[in-house]
DNA sequence: AGCTCCCGCCATTCT
DNA sequence: AGAATGGCGGGAGCT
């Protein structure tokens, strides 16, 4: 340390007459093109590799070169390509690619503090990961595919596009940016998305793990999803920056906020492009000329494409799903959050902190907090719910696929989770039985593993994909583990191409993002043309083209969207969850519970705290969701708690393994809860893997023969992946209010319309188990499908039937079954990738307008269609071209 | 006159 | 306590 930032500054203070000749030729090559330059030193690097180099440039330019060129020569960007030509694209995974963050700062001569920006972004694509204090391992390129393809996938989840039409429409009609901003805020206050990630590679180190959620990696991942959802891959900074910004804080948006975001963002776009991923392009709106960039990196991803346009059907049962969800969502929100702007602040600030105080000391019991701030800040919404739920199907999708690719090892683990979630939670999965069915109308194991995710309160869902690399690196699907979502965190599993470990989302459902949609967007958006200029001149790809030279199209398409707009708007605006928050009663007392529970599994692990690196874990967030009844709820979620600790003890944590997973979230017995579940809105209660076995097992014991399977489970108690939160317990229950007030069928006819509603959940189980296998999606290799359940197929039509699939799948999930199917290829999921990825090349197109329709789906359509399932497809429809319209305005 | 975004203070979070 | 990280925003360089 010492040496790197004292050298620097000396050199920097130190050095330099701007004046002396060397300043001069700094100057003449700083006039020359960047890219000259820019060629230069990485040939320079490339050669050197380090210090020699460096010092060369540094001796000669040397202290000049400092001051003068400086801005230039130190821009992040620039040294990140330094930094880049050091490492090969795809260095060989067996050697040991190690990085030294001191090496590289003397090498580079450049702050530590300079390093670290480049390395959290670089850390956002998987592109490197740290290995310990100061260290980092090289992975190149090698998982960006991967990655590109879950942040996509996240994203459409996420309902970005949506966001990002809003946005755009907001900012036409409302001159006044703060306002725009603080809907934004009120509505956003969604979910957040902590940090996606891959198996194997990830948190290695516990110090590392802690620090996931850190905003510039978070910020880069979102950012990057922003591209990769929108049409014209095209993202302007003040969108991003907004977008951004309600996603992290509700409340403060300021200015100053703002500002500050668009500095992160310049700093990320700058990494970004050095990585050749985006461009920097100017947009022409009505207003003016704004900044933004443009995506130039690959299109084409793997898994998730497959996933999606395999089944096309899926979008819509998705967002009817969501929307359903939402609704529960909102209310878990809102119960948390005040009403009204004040949630934000109050959220964040207070409640943040509160949270954090709090996971302090979960984090020594073993908690992971997520912080429930953000969820409170969702009252308005409906939104909410789609959102997380959104995220969650994608997730649970990626999980499922992981699953299936993982198959036969998974079983193991399962088998044991099985058992011991049996004998430690048989109650809990009982109650999970039970919420499920209330959930979901029937219980069908993979809806309610959906669900769980989606039921996060909302406030903060994190969805956290945890490697089940515990065991060691599981090759290819190790066990796609799918925490329970029920409070924020949600562990997913994807399965990796290479054959890494699966990725890990983190996902903070932070306050849903209604609200600035909520607005009503006038359809002069839709109208807007946004025209690109290239300011490098560089043509921007294919997508550009289309979108420049469709400018009517897209008009024509802003029109609709303006009318989609308003719908969603109202919606969101009525949702209101506001209504539901009511209860500012139990904000207040959920804290307390939170700390009653946290002191009580303190006391009774004791000892056992073992340093789990994930502070989200157990975060029980004052934001339980309550329906009425929050006393009882309480004393559930206690015994919940206890039931969970004496798991955990029984349970022999191998929390050591992968480093910590924080996921060993401490699970609430949802089964008790049911109907007041208190549901952590802001904390995700991670769900042991066994509770979300044993859902998957009560479920499919009670529907299906599936029970062998379930115990195949493999249940990681790795650190990461282990514990899973009882999020279905709070889930349920919001989702059961959702439903009721959308479906408006409290009676048992409920259970189907959770179905329906669910459906989107459904078109993620398609997915999956297409990808499992497990279901002849795309993919005919599914033999799985029609013995586990042959109405799978007949289901895949209809949406109701998707909801029974799910559950069908659910019991597919099971790795044997799949693998056995996929037998001629032992890795389930390599096969099931390769198959999606040739689809989706062949059906471009078809792909495209996908995407497109998602991303509006999750939000918009989830507030507009809060009543029937046939009427919300009717919606969405209109809706999702409405959103790609505005995207591409 | 903005747009960019470098620099480094200082709060956090490990060790 | 000290080191490692990284949030954050002032303010300067570049257009």
């Amino acid at each position: 340390m010492g040496p790197l930032t004292t050298p620097k500054k000396g050199r920097e203070v130190g050095s330099v007459d701007p004046w002396t000749p060397t300043s001069n030729l700094k100057m003449l090559i700083s006039a020359a093109s960047p890219d000259i330059r820019n060629r230069e030193k990485e040939l320079c690097m490339d050669n050197d590799g380090r210090e020699g180099v460096d010092l060369t440039q540094d001796a000669e330019n040397g202290e000049e070169s400092e001051k003068m060129i400086s801005r230039k020569e130190k821009s992040l960007g620039l040294l990140c390509h330094k930094f880049l030509a050091r490492y090969p694209d795809n260095p060989n995974p067996a050697l040991n690619n190690d990085i030294c963050l001191d090496d590289v700062a003397t090498e580079l001569n450049v702050e530590r503090r300079r390093i670290y920006d480049i390395m959290n972004v670089l850390e956002s694509l998987h592109m490197v990961s740290r290995s310990a204090k100061n260290r980092y391992t090289w992975h190149g390129r090698t998982k960006l595919a991967q990655t590109l393809a879950i942040l996509k996938q996240v994203g459409e989840e996420h309902k970005y596009g949506q966001q990002m039409q809003q946005i755009r429409h907001f900012d036409g009609e409302e001159k006044e940016n703060e306002e725009v901003v603080v809907d934004l805020e009120n509505g956003e206050g969604q979910k957040e998305l902590f940090f996606v990630e891959l198996p194997g590679v990830e948190f290695k180190a516990a110090s590392v793990n802690s620090r996931k959620d850190k905003s510039l990696r978070v910020m880069s991942q979102k950012f990057v999803m922003l591209f990769l959802v929108s049409n014209p891959r095209v993202v302007s900074l003040d969108v991003a920056a907004k977008i951004l910004i309600g996603e992290d804080q509700g409340a403060d948006q300021d200015k100053n906020k703002f500002k500050t975001k668009v500095r992160r963002l310049y700093d990320i776009a700058n990494v970004l492009r050095s990585l050749k991923l985006i461009e920097k392009v100017h947009v022409t709106e009505e207003r003016g000329r704004k900044p933004a960039f443009e995506w130039i990196g690959p299109e084409e991803f793997p898994q998730v494409k497959d996933l999606e346009s395999s089944t096309p059907e899926c979008p819509p049962k998705k967002r009817s799903v969501l929307e359903t969800r939402t609704p529960v969502e909102n209310c878990a929100k809102n119960l948390f959050s005040s009403p009204g702007t004040k949630r934000g602040f109050t959220r964040h600030p207070s409640l943040i902190k509160l949270a954090r105080s709090i996971q302090d000391d979960r984090r020594k019991i073993n908690s992971a907090p997520s912080s429930p701030v953000k969820s409170s800040l969702n009252d308005s919404s409906n939104s909410d719910f789609p959102n997380k739920m959104a995220q969650l199907a994608a997730i649970c999708k990626i999980e499922l696929d992981q699953e299936s690719a993982t198959g036969a090892e998974h079983p193991k683990p399962a088998a044991a989770a099985a058992a011991a979630a049996s004998s430690a939670s048989s109650e809990a999965d009982v109650a999970a039985a039970t919420r499920l069915k209330l959930i979901s109308g029937s219980v069908d194991p993979p809806q309610a593993l959906l669900l769980t995710p989606t039921q996060e309160p909302g406030v903060n869902t994190t969805v956290h994909l945890t490697p089940h690399t515990p065991l060691g690196a599981l090759p290819a699907g190790s066990v796609a583990y799918i925490s329970a979502q029920c409070s924020s965190l949600i562990p997913v599993l994807l399965p990796q191409q290479q054959g890494g470990g699966p990725y890990a989302v983190y996902l903070q459902s932070s306050s849903p993002r209604p609200n600035p949609l909520a607005r009503p967007q006038p359809t002069s958006l839709a109208v807007r043309s946004m025209t690109f200029e290239d300011k490098t001149g560089q043509s921007p790809t294919t997508g550009q083209c289309a979108a420049k030279s469709q400018p009517a199209s897209r008009a024509s398409e802003g029109s609709p969207q303006a009318l989609k707009r308003l719908h969603p708007d109202s919606a969101s605006e009525s949702s209101p969850s506001k209504a539901k928050r009511t209860d500012p009663n139990f904000k207040d007392t959920s804290p307390k519970l939170c700390e009653i529970l946290q002191a009580r599994l303190k006391a009774r692990r004791g000892a056992q705290l073992s340093s789990r690196p994930s502070p989200r874990a157990l975060h029980l967030d004052p934001e339980f969701v309550n329906t009425p009844g929050g006393a009882v709820a309480n004393q559930t979620l206690e015994q919940s708690l206890e039931t969970f600790l004496d798991r955990e003890d029984k349970m022999a944590n191998s929390d050591s393994e992968a480093g910590l997973t924080p996921v060993r979230a401490v699970p609430l017995t949802p089964g008790q809860l049911h109907s007041e579940t208190l549901v952590p809105a802001g904390y995700l209660i991670p769900i042991s893997q066994q509770s979300l076995i044993g859902y998957k097992e009560a479920q499919c014991s009670g529907r299906e023969s599936n029970k062998a399977s379930t115990p195949t489970y493999n249940i990681y108690q790795t650190p990461t992946a282990g514990s899973r939160p009882s999020p279905a317990q709070e889930i349920t229950p919001t989702s059961l209010r959702l439903h009721k007030p959308a479906a408006a069928a409290a009676s048992p006819l409920t259970a189907q319309q959770a179905h329906r509603l669910h459906s989107p959940s459904p078109a993620i189980l398609n997915f999956t188990l297409q990808n499992l296998g497990l279901i002849s999606g795309s993919s005919p290799g599914n033999g799985f499908t029609a013995p586990q359940t042959p109405e799978g197929a007949h289901a895949l039509a209809s949406p109701l039937t998707l909801q029974q699939r799910g559950m069908v799948f659910i019991k597919p999930v099971s790795p044997v079954p799949i693998q056995q199917s996929l037998s001629g290829q032992p890795m389930a999921l390599i096969s099931l990738q390769q198959p999606l990825m040739t689809t989706p090349k062949g059906t471009g197109l078809p792909q495209h307008s996908f995407f497109h329709t998602p991303v509006p789906l999750s939000p918009l359509a989830a507030m507009v269609t809060t009543s029937g399932h046939l009427a919300t497809k009717t919606v969405y429809i209109p809706q999702r071209k409405l959103d790609v319209a505005t995207e591409d305005s």
